[in-house]
DNA sequence: CGCTATGTTGATTCTTCTCAAGTGCCGTGG
DNA sequence: CCACGGCACTTGAGAAGAATCAACATAGCG
């Protein structure tokens, strides 16, 4: 076993703070899978049995309205997981996954998960814990989603995603036409709002994707 | 100690399921409470270290966005429970709370539910299980939010509500004005594309608020 | 060095919000 | 029991935001 495959289990939150006995007791129980760049993690209407941990690389993961238009729901980066909350009853999976750049995954089974609670308390406390943080996202999300315009939708992501790389000047982790798609609306209203923002002097827009904020407080206020 | 007030352990699927001595050692550590229509469970802000519980009654949990316009998040029945996801952390609610009807709630506090969780391993799966379906329905609903049209998200809901309901006539259950912010729209809009759908013979409108589906297909198929 | 996918810019259209006025319902209090 | 006041709901007209369609520019990849 190499050194990387280790690391999922260090990463993940999930199985922070866990006696050395616990971090035994996963590693024997987990499996490791490797996606190219464009590869197909799984697919909405799959069996939904494992539970998956990103060792390393990106993951986007997407939902297909009934009108046939696609929702970006999560950007899984190094250490999230996925395996929605369908992990102990028979479901299938009710969104996609693509590898957006080479990715290492940890998979567990979903009988050997539900084992593994049963007998570690703290996981399944770190578990209840990582699912209410997210809950909270997705409430602020549908918030957001229902009752900012696009502009403020847009204004907000630059923020959060930059205090979540702690930086005021970074590159977008994703292309702008999926950064239509996460936020609800289009790669040309997108465009649009950016160069707004720029001649307005709250941000500056370099190649590569490359944004620098000068105005948080301004992107934050919108409305 | 009154009949109803065993009922809220009985009501919660939270707590189904139990050996008769987890479900006496719940009783122990539950407090209960009555509210009168109208009045306030918490606000934002509030500190958040009781998980609660609706024995009977309905709570609107709504949030109010950065730009003051207020979103429902979810309208609570007999047997819901709320606390979001911060049990476990010093956090405070997100959202806030109030009666419609007249309702009574149960209470743990944060410290025993954490001593109950420790103990019973069946409650930590419920409850993960219980936050895993929370997450299902609110991805759908950021999905929806964010990519179907006003007028496909009303036809949804009517649809939804009757199935849940399982009628195809039924009285809305909530006022137009709520149903309006739980859709993220304005009550102006509700009411044309209500009329709308009746003018075209999709549903009929009675006195009331009640509704008759008549076209599911054509609601759903909206876009 | 092209080729394809991504991103930009412009013109137009459409949905939905906002503002405004008016109707109807229901509970309170006289 | 009726009158009043408030709140919910409806309907209309106008404005604004964002989507769509279309042409073009650019960048990444073989």
């Amino acid at each position: 076993m190499q050194k990387s495959e280790h690391d999922c289990i260090k990463l993940v939150p999930l199985f922070d703070h866990l006696p050395d006995e616990d971090v035994d007791k996963i590693e024997a129980i987990i499996t490791h899978k490797h996606y190219a760049a464009g590869e197909s993690l799984f697919l909405d209407g799959d069996d939904l049995d494992t539970l998956m941990i990103v060792a390393n690389g990106q993951v986007k993961v997407s939902k297909i309205a009934a009108n046939g238009r696609e929702q970006l729901l999560y950007l899984l980066q190094t250490g999230d997981f996925d395996g929605e909350g369908a992990l102990f009853q028979d479901k299938t999976h009710t969104s996609s996954a693509v590898a957006l750049i080479p990715t290492a995954v940890c998979q567990i089974s979903r009988k050997n998960f539900q084992k593994l609670l049963s007998q570690s308390p703290s996981i399944s406390m770190n578990l209840i814990n990582e699912f209410g943080q997210r809950i909270s996202s997705l409430e602020k999300r549908t918030t957001e989603a229902a009752t900012e315009s696009v502009e403020a939708r847009i204004g907000s992501y630059l923020v959060e995603t930059g205090a979540s790389l702690d930086k005021d000047t970074f590159k977008l982790p994703i292309k702008k036409k999926d950064l239509a798609i996460y936020l609800g609306t289009t790669p040309e209203t997108v465009s649009r709002k950016l160069t707004d923002f720029e001649s307005k002097g709250w941000i500056s827009q370099g190649p590569q994707k490359q944004i620098k904020l000068l105005d948080k407080d301004a992107l934050v206020l919108l409305d």
